[in-house]
DNA sequence: GATTGTAATGTAATACTATTACATATGATC
DNA sequence: GATCATATGTAATAGTATTACATTACAATC
């Protein structure tokens, strides 16, 4: 039984300033925040964000073309993983909704499809950004 | 009742080009595409790709960072498409799922979340490309 | 048919996102 | 300490999208 490595340096400032964000970061957004610490190039951002999510600790919201730290409790229990993203106030909500893979899986099944990943993400207003005004 | 305006010229063009493609095209394959036809800056082809993508005649693949004609009958029929991307010959197809709209808007519903837009792509090997080599 | 308002177009410049290529360093294993 | 795999550093370039501004086409109105 093999234990996990240590996150590396690069690894560890890119997840951490993904998981202090509220809202998804763009790797040039991810790289700026992290110039203090000594990351010039794209590549350091790209490079560590490749191996965080091979493991599972970011996702990629691919309609931003951004990126949002782990915040499902189960996410490695199902490969398909869904995104509420608001509009208004930017905020991701990462959920697994058994009914949305049922629904994929089986038109995959009668397509004979075989699914390697899945995108899926919704767009629109939060339930925080649609309360009236306080 | 008003009758939909017709295409302009760029927008047919787009529309045309895409039509005949086999698999998404980028805005730059496009604009590529239509050198010959006169285009010249990524511009023509982004505002052509606007509009058609608001009469639903063209959907943005978010995944790919790419565009299809839509190809799917009932699309105006509702709001949540999905579409199903091979990794290995690139072919699209388009498809509406009852259960993963309802997996969805049940979610939302339950987190009184407002649904605007859905991106749902699977990726993976399709039926002709995982069949053995004749 | 001149005027006006709107939508579409043309063009240039720039911003944003991602990858390729090559050099160097680090740390474990033998 | 030689070897190998992995991580890093840096520069250059490729690919995607938008902003800003000038111009043209065309229908509606006067
Ligand atoms: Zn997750
Ligand atoms: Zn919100
Ligand atoms: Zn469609
Ligand atoms: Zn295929």
């Amino acid at each position: 039984m093999t234990v996990a490595a240590a996150l590396t340096k690069n690894q560890s400032l890119v997840l951490d300033t993904l998981a202090a964000s509220q809202t998804p970061l763009s790797a040039y957004a991810i790289l700026d925040a992290l110039r203090p610490e000594g990351l010039r190039a794209p590549l350091q951002v790209y490079r560590a964000l490749e191996k965080l999510q091979e493991r599972g600790l970011v996702h990629r919201i691919e309609s931003l073309n951004a990126f949002v730290a782990c915040g499902h409790p189960h996410c490695q229990e199902t490969e398909m993983i869904a995104f509420a993203i608001c509009e208004r106030c930017g905020t991701v909500d990462e959920f697994a909704e058994e009914k949305v893979v049922e629904g994929l899986s089986l038109w995959a099944e009668r397509h004979a499809f075989t699914i390697q990943k899945a995108a899926i993400e919704i767009r629109g207003i939060c339930s925080d950004c649609s309360r009236p005004a306080a």
